[in-house]
DNA sequence: AAGCTTTTGATTTTT
DNA sequence: TCAAAAGCTT
């Protein structure tokens, strides 16, 4: 490598000696090339579990122990927070301090790094403030409205959906427009709306997530000498989950490893652009590109991943290096041959097959439910057994399609008393109180953002709705002023005195907390800052008072989120005491929940198959796998719909490091139909020797399924001849056409409300009756108050543990 | 402007 | 089913 900026360390390793040898130590050869392998570009194809990210971060601790790479010239990519912040950690443990200035962070943050830096370059200032899908579907929505875009079929979503995309394209509204049928009325007004937007956001100095992507590849290709900056900058550039990258995200990637041509030694000399002559020399080549990734496990083209950023990474990247990861040190062989087996049907991809030296390991089970709650009782019951023959909670893994499904799963665990943690899930960030306090923080901040004051200005409630808000904005427009100016001259507005008040008090209030959170220039707000002026904000301007008044018994969580916000920001301040107010909102709208991982400890997880992408679990509850929920429905219509879902189907699987449990419902309840399920087709994909069906779906479909699971339970192995043997011949599914009148038989036996059973008293020794279990005897109570749990030893249905309180019994 | 009732319609998700 | 949004009333 020709790196003019190599340093050169007085007192290196010694001659001879690799300083990186114990990098090196435990990897397989392919993994240690991955590490060493020196180069313009190189792609690491790691299959699920090969032992990516630890390849990754040695080598990164390799380039700078070899004095290769300061830490300043190393960026690193990630997807999320999470996953950045786990690599720093890891890449801290190999090299230690030095790990302190690199960048490696997500698309998202490294971009708002750089913008920050070079707003001013392009009409934006460095306070601009970060929209997330909420708020641009917000003012989506009122221009769709403006523009009474409803009529031609244009929803919010749908704009919404399709900006976004365009954006990942890297497409504005006027290239759109040139491609566009115009003649077509709903598309001149779609570009209408995209254009309004666009500027709406300008003129709020603002970025949607889209944009920060976006807007920095604009930023690289309208500014070369600004773009070389960061080409001087980053020598080494890795990026990690490199399926999931869009033509954006590729595209930046691209920008920063250009060659650097031309002398501009002053980086900034002379302003404007500069033109260089097309065969001057390269001063400085291009930064050396390792992508990591999976093309099996791309599961977000939903969201504009393109696929074709890693399959032709090749051709993108001359003389580029692969290294082909196969060897998997996570799961069983049957686990892994079940996984080669089902991705093998996708085809249009590099063969690539996991393998193991651990051994076979269990088979995997399966398992068929008459209702989803009878299948959710058999998870329940799993976890149970498993826990008993010592396996930790935190080890195990419920998973699922689509969230609605987790409903019956929790009304089961919360009744056998499964401690659970459900990830993902909606976030603390957007809750309605923890965005209002936000939107409050970014009126101080960027008083621009009209969005943000539009949202507080009647929250909490100052008797200001739609008349008024107009109002003010007209005002604005007239005067040439912005929305937030507007509300100091209060008198002018033409407003009731009652109004008039209120906005005076709450310009007052901005004021008061600008003064607390933005010093004047030169000085240096104290770390408290932003807690001290949340705090100001939330209770001059009521709206803690308001929640204190309601009634509404979900006000009480709300103030605890609030004060949970300003614990944050507490907490901010101390991990970052130069951190400004700005740095706390930038942490906050790219920052999703920061570490919901680690609370999981002592309760079985439950999540969407996307959520679980880079998790494993020793034991692994696929739920569900059913035809039209996995593939799910809607993805039949959608180009490399199956095909995506067959993927995600395989990223469930090998999750799973010793034990995988594949189960199902014949019947299940959606969107309060009861309907029949059939079970999915990649079920058929897995060879029949890999599984064993404790109750497969000819057990139930023959036997008409009118008991339910738990007056069964014990009947358990349904091995040997007959039903058991899914998968020899084709499967027996249960036709959909069947008469309404069989639905009923199968309608859920269990309640979906919760009753109570108050106080009642249970000592070992006592019997009950369960509705479902029968009778049985109590062994011991365990627990208190309304988390009090019964041991039960059922007569027919063996040992449970029941919610007390919660759990369809009587005393007998 | 705010509170009430009716209607609608419903993957997956990180930033 | 069930929550959110739209529509309607006061």
């Amino acid at each position: 490598m020709s790196d003019p900026i190599k340093p050169v360390i007085v007192g290196a390793t010694p001659a001879g000696a690799r300083p990186d040898e114990d990098l090196l130590e435990g990897l397989n050869p392919q993994q240690r090339e991955a590490v060493t392998y020196r180069g313009q570009a190189l792609l690491i194809v790691a299959g699920a579990g090969s032992g990516k990210t630890s390849v990754l971060t040695r080598r990164i601790a390799s380039l700078l122990r070899g004095r290769e790479a300061w830490p300043s010239q190393i960026l690193a990519i990630t997807f999320t927070n999470k996953a950045a912040g786990e690599m720093r950690e890891r890449v801290e443990q190999l090299v230690g301090d030095s790990a302190r200035g690199m960048w490696i962070s997500t698309f998202h943050s490294a971009c708002v790094r750089i913008l920050r830096r070079e707003a001013e370059q392009f009409g934006f200032t460095k306070s601009f403030t970060i929209y997330d899908s909420g708020d641009s579907r917000a003012l989506i929505k009122r221009l769709v409205k403006q523009h009474e875009a409803d009529a031609y079929g244009l929803t919010p979503a749908a704009v919404q959906g399709k900006i976004s995309k365009l954006k990942n394209e890297l497409a504005d509204a006027e290239s759109y427009a040139r491609t566009a049928n115009l003649s077509d009325p709903a598309e001149r007004l779609f570009v209408e709306i995209f254009g309004d937007y666009q500027r709406e956001l300008q003129k709020a100095n603002a970025f949607d997530f889209d944009d920060l992507i976006g807007q920095t590849v604009f930023l690289f290709r309208a500014f070369p000498h600004v773009a070389d900056v960061y080409r001087r900058r980053f020598r080494h550039i890795l990026v990690d989950e490199y399926q999931d990258t869009n033509h954006a995200q590729y595209a930046l990637i691209h920008e920063l490893t250009r060659p650097v041509v031309g002398a501009a030694s002053e980086p900034y000399a002379s302003g404007g652009m500069m033109i260089f002559e097309a065969d001057q020399a390269p001063e400085l080549e291009g930064a050396s590109l390792t992508v990591v990734g999976d093309s099996d496990q791309s599961i977000y083209a939903f969201r504009g991943a393109d696929i074709r950023n890693i399959s032709e990474f090749e051709r993108d990247f001359p003389g580029a290096k692969v290294v082909l990861l196969e060897q998997n040190y996570r799961s069983t062989q049957n686990i892994l041959s079940a996984a080669n087996a089902v991705i093998g049907h996708n085809f249009d991809r590099k063969d690539k097959k996991l393998w193991t030296d651990v051994g076979e390991g269990e088979k995997i089970v399966g398992f068929t439910g008459y209702s989803q709650h009878d299948e959710a009782q058999f998870v329940a019951d799993e976890v149970e057994t498993l826990r008993r023959g010592g396996l930790d909670y935190s080890q195990m893994a419920i998973f699922y399609r689509t969230n609605s499904q987790s409903r019956a799963l929790e009304e089961i665990l919360i009744r056998a008393a499964v401690p659970y943690k459900i990830m993902g899930g909606t976030k603390f960030y957007e809750r309605a109180e923890i965005k209002d306090a936000l939107a409050y923080l970014i009126a101080v901040a960027n008083p621009a953002d009209e969005m943000a004051m539009r949202r507080i200005i009647n929250r909490p409630r100052r008797g200001i709705g739609d008349v008024t808000i107009e109002t003010i904005a007209r005002y604005a427009a007239d005067e040439q002023i912005t929305f937030r100016d507007a509300l100091a001259n209060a008198t002018s507005l033409g407003v009731g005195p009652k109004i008039q008040t209120a906005i005076t008090h709450l310009d007052a209030v901005l004021v008061e907390a600008a003064e607390i959170m933005l010093p004047a220039s030169g000085e240096v707000a104290p770390p408290t800052s932003v807690a001290d002026g949340l705090n100001v904000l939330l209770n001059k301007s009521g709206y803690r008072d308001a929640l204190r008044a309601s009634k509404d018994a979900q006000d009480e969580a709300r103030l605890e989120n609030l004060d949970e916000l300003v614990a944050v920001a507490r907490e901010f301040a101390r991990n970052n005491p130069e951190g400004t107010l700005l740095d706390f909102l930038t942490e906050v709208s790219l920052v999703a929940d920061a570490d919901d991982l680690d609370d999981a400890s002592g309760s079985v997880s439950l999540m969407t198959l996307h959520t679980a992408k880079g998790l494993e679990y020793d034991a692994v509850f696929l739920t569900g796998v059913e035809e039209d929920l996995i593939p799910h429905r809607i993805s039949a219509g959608e180009p490399g719909g199956p095909q995506e879902e067959r993927r995600l189907f395989y990223v469930g699987i090998t999750r799973a490091r010793k034990r995988l449990y594949l189960s199902l419902a014949m019947t299940r309840a959606q969107f309060g139909e009861v309907s029949v399920a059939m079970p999915s087709r990649f079920l058929q994909e897995i060879p029949v020797d890999l599984m064993h069906w404790r109750q497969s779906p000819g057990d139930v479909n023959s036997r008409g399924g009118t008991q339910s699971r738990a007056l069964n339970a014990r009947r358990g192995f349904s091995g040997g001849s007959g039903g058991g043997r899914y998968g020899d011949d084709l499967v027996p599914l249960p036709r959909r056409e069947k008469p309404a009148g069989d639905l009923s038989q199968f309608a859920n036996r269990i309640p979906a409300k919760v009753r109570d059973n108050g106080d009642m008293v249970l000592g070992p020794g006592d019997r009950i009756r369960h509705d479902d279990f029968g009778e049985g005897r109590v062994d011991a109570v365990t627990g208190e108050g309304a988390k009090r749990v019964a041991h039960v030893r059922f007569d027919s249905a063996g040992a449970k543990k029941l919610l007390i309180k919660i759990a369809p019994i009587e005393k007998l």
